[in-house]
DNA sequence: AATTAGATATATCTAATTGATATATCTATA
DNA sequence: TATAGATATATCAATTAGATATATCTAATT
């Protein structure tokens, strides 16, 4: 089954705009592709390993006399073109992962308040990742025409355009649900 | 870490409704929750062998003089109580892993064309999945007052609302990457 | 100046999930 | 009768998730 590991992918596309260690990888992980990704310190130090051994990235760094030990990947000619390779791959795995719905789904036998409830803790946490996207929505438009952001900007109005969708199931579920 | 398993949880729920063998379990996940859940065979039958050593659940069947070795499983006084906290348990994790968004952010550096068809094989499975749940939507709205199907009728109208919202997002995008 | 809290940084471990494979029986159809 | 496909249990390797261990650096507090 080996090479269905997608954290590679990630941390291609994360050295291809710029060298990071292992711990910065972890961050841009964390930030502006979370919503949609995630990685842990766990795969991200094993896949960079792996990935030096067939030459996909380099290390370098790593002298302590300059301080913290520190070590720094650049990615290689063969890194950047499996990268393109797998950006232009059709194939590619959407999944929602919804515990939520769950309790939704198996929340017949209950009380219904207890369904509200879920509802509820849900629609906050949408609210909140809704207003964060239009921040980076709104900073984006500012800077769309110059840089090179089209392309996160398309992944900031996606979540934005599926938490305005949650929002609304949110608001239709709890009015059914009281009645 | 233990006891983070949620595929539990799914199986209780199944079980709460009928008893069911480790195959039917695979079938049912497979089916309705599929589009916000997913279960294997590597999942399924370990964690219905650790919740029959837990009291969970209870084991029934395989005797091969009728037939086939099958087993039945059938849920316990603590199996329910267990998933009766699990639902009012108001801490859920909603996690999108979506390979297409990955694709879209990281781009930037292909030609554009590679991003409008990315954004065109995801547009037609989400424009699969919602006619499919058009389909259980309009099959559900005959028999809601009738039986006990309000909550499976809930997560189908979240899955039409967040494709609705998914089919919404393809078109403003593949105009924006095509000027 | 010394202490401490929190961020930076690498690395590993266990548990859980995913997807494939192995094995075998039943059922409908060609 | 053969065989393809569905039913059924079970395990394995690869990947992911989340926690933890260790240590250094930095900025704020005492």
């Amino acid at each position: 089954m080996a090479k269905d590991r997608k954290i590679d992918a990630v941390i291609l596309g994360l050295l291809s705009h710029e060298d990071l260690t292992g711990y910065e990888i972890k961050k841009r992980i964390d930030g502006a592709i979370g919503f949609f990704w995630k990685g842990s310190f766990g795969n991200i130090y094993p896949a960079l390993n792996d990935m030096e051994k067939q030459g996909l990235v380099e290390k370098s760094g790593g002298d302590k006399s300059s301080g913290r030990e520190k070590f720094f990947y650049h990615i290689t000619k063969k890194g950047s073109d499996a990268l393109n390779d797998w950006i232009a791959d059709e194939h590619a795995v959407n999944e929602l992962k919804y515990e939520t719905l769950l309790k939704i789904y198996f929340g017949g036998a209950a009380d219904s308040s207890v369904s509200v409830r879920n509802i509820e803790v849900f629609e906050e946490q949408a609210r909140q990742n809704l207003s964060i996207l239009n921040v980076f929505k709104e900073n984006l438009e500012k800077v769309l025409d110059t840089g090179d952001h089209l392309h996160y900007y398309l992944t900031v109005t996606f979540g934005i355009e599926t938490y305005e969708a949650y929002l609304r199931w949110c608001d239709k579920a709890k009015k059914i649900l009281s009645k």
